[in-house]
DNA sequence: TGGGGTCCT
DNA sequence: AGGACCC
């Protein structure tokens, strides 16, 4: 619906290699040069290149992987906050070099889109604009201070999909690899790609440099295809895909691979292609079987109808999904840039735990993990920033939430209470007494709730747990105590974003006077930029200290590591 | 088979 | 409160 030609949305796909891996490497160089696994109990959650050679894989068990590389260096990786400190500072980095770009959202701790399209935009009217030349000095930021960084008009970076489908020189775009003369729409369409492709290939650099983790990265039309494209070329290198290609392109995944076609949606369509079963015998539960064959998009989108689909267990709503994606449509919107999580929770895993006592020390050991990280992510403390002033929040979280697992209940199926997360428990944060808060919340919040969810369960005797999980939700964003310019035009979130783009664009040479009107809470700019003392970065100030102790983490000595 | 996250129903 | 999806 928003692909009317020439006006496509130009997104950046970027995946960090093997994330977990990288961020142990930094924190003990001598590991780059190791075969290295990132143990979570009983499986590894990753690995690095290196392993991968020795036939490691990711989410092997670790017994298996033992085998398979028997001198596999094993670290523990079950306390993310190395990896979640490395990722908000990289993400915060790129927020803070594409100033003005604001549909910038992360997936998970290693992967992150970018909707480029305002800025491709803006440097094609530059180009355009100027006087023929080798370089074009390509501006980063929509807003000031700017920055720029020059690129080479006679050198694409690789690579592009399908191989050499796009000449390396800006001003051959018009033609097609034969010569012959492409469509205006096209060559627009080429351009724009072009420049989003060096600026994919700059902020890999920027990454690399400055956080020492190398990535890959797709550049297409759509997230979808974006995130296919970095799929290509894997580690440390990136793809732009041809954009007269894409059904050729997506043909050929296999069905599940498509980002939004899970396993249970994959096995449906699956049974659809290839029924196993004579219909009248089909029962409701059989359509889950997973029987593990191989469709691609191409059989999908040649022997069904999205009629089949809708009247498949998917539903009309997830069929018409489905069916657009398959067919390169995507209308997914890059989400606004997000400095405050909407959750923060803790779990643990246990083979078995039935004794009260035990329970409580997992409940006591969970909280004082959550009240920590509610105290770095969702208060302001300008004192630790090295400036003056009284903690305040940023976001306040609504609920207290506690999730189990019991043996009984098995596999993937969690119980989950909750209640309204207690005033006593945001002051122990601000006040810093962890110790009491902590007790308080085992004692009258957890442990109260874990009964009650037992209890309708029908597990009040007996019970045996293999999950605890503790956490707050409803946590609404101030993003940085201030309203977004989303709100301030009375919208809501990811569906204002691109009439912000298009706001700022008119809005045009006006920006500063523009950038004072998007904050409405009256406190002065200077206050929310804070610099860091060790790199120098520019960022919002309370991310200053999850990026400080990315810093002291950089190098340091004394994380577990165990030699296989 | 981890320890997180998102949004939708 | 649960379920789908993502890493």
């Amino acid at each position: 619906m928003t692909d009317k030609r020439g006006k496509e949305r130009i997104i950046i796909h970027i995946d960090y290699d093997c994330f977990y891996a990288s961020v142990w490497e930094n924190l003990r160089p001598e590991l780059r040069t190791v075969p290295l696994g990132i143990q979570q109990k009983s499986i590894l959650a990753t690995c690095n290149y290196i392993a991968r050679e020795r036939g490691v894989k990711k989410l092997q068990l670790i017994k298996d992987a033992k085998a398979a590389c028997p001198d596999l260096v094993i670290v523990n990786g079950e306390d993310l906050t190395p990896f979640r400190d490395a990722s908000r500072s990289i993400f915060n980095f790129i927020a803070g070099t594409l100033v003005g770009t604001n549909q910038m959202e992360r997936l998970g701790f290693d992967e992150i889109f970018i909707d480029v399209t305002a800025l491709v935009d803006h440097n094609l009217a530059l180009l355009l604009n100027s006087a023929p030349g080798d370089t074009f000095s390509f501006h980063l930021t929509l807003s000031p201070p700017h920055t720029t960084f020059p690129i080479n008009l006679h050198n694409l970076p690789p690579y592009t999909h399908p191989s050499d489908s796009i000449p390396p020189s800006f001003s051959s775009l018009s033609l097609d690899t034969s010569g012959q003369a492409q469509p205006p729409e096209t060559i627009r369409l080429l351009q724009r790609l072009y420049l989003a492709t060096h600026l994919a290939t700059h902020l890999r650099t920027l990454v690399k440099s400055t956080h020492n983790h190398t990535a890959s990265a797709g550049i297409s039309t759509s997230k979808t295809l974006a995130k296919l494209a970095g799929t290509i070329n894997k580690p440390d290198a990136q793809t732009v895909l041809h954009p007269t290609t894409t059904q050729a392109f997506l043909d050929k995944f296999e069905i599940g691979k498509i980002p939004g076609i899970g396993r249970k949606a994959a096995t449906i369509i699956r049974q659809l292609v290839n029924p196993l079963i004579e219909p009248e015998e089909q029962l409701h539960e059989e359509w889950f079987e997973d029987v593990k064959q191989k469709v691609t998009v191409l059989e999908v989108r040649t022997k069904l109808t999205q009629v089949d689909l809708a009247r498949s267990p998917l539903g009309g709503t997830e069929a018409a999904k489905v069916w657009a994606w398959i067919h390169g449509l995507d209308d997914q919107g890059v989400g606004a840039k997000k400095t405050v999580p909407s959750q923060i929770t803790v779990e643990d895993t246990f083979r078995s735990l039935t004794r009260a006592e035990a329970v409580m020390e997992v409940l006591d050991r969970l909280h004082s993990k959550m009240l920590s990280r509610m105290s770095s992510e969702l208060v302001e403390d300008p004192e630790a920033a090295g400036g003056v002033g009284k903690k305040r929040w940023i976001a306040v979280p609504k609920t207290y939430r506690l999730s189990i697992r019991t043996r009984k209940h098995g596999f993937g199926n969690r119980v989950s209470r909750s209640m309204p997360l207690p005033s006593w428990v945001l002051s122990g944060v601000i006040n810093g007494d962890n110790e009491g808060t902590v007790g308080r919340l085992s004692r009258e919040m957890g442990w109260n709730l874990m009964k009650r969810a037992l209890k309708e369960e029908g597990e009040e005797r007996g019970w045996d747990l293999q999950l605890v999980n503790v956490g707050v939700a409803g946590i609404e964003g101030a993003e940085g105590g201030r309203r977004t310019i989303g709100e301030f035009f009375g919208g809501k979130g990811k569906q204002t974003v691109r009439e912000e783009v298009a706001e700022v664009e008119e809005m045009d040479g006006e920006w500063e006077l523009w950038e004072e009107e998007c904050y409405v809470d009256g406190e002065e700019d200077e206050d929310v930029w804070g610099v860091c003392s060790v790199c120098g970065g520019r960022m919002l100030r309370f991310t200053l200290e999850a990026h400080a102790r990315f810093h002291a983490l950089e190098h340091s000595e004394g994380m577990d590591m165990d030699m296989a």
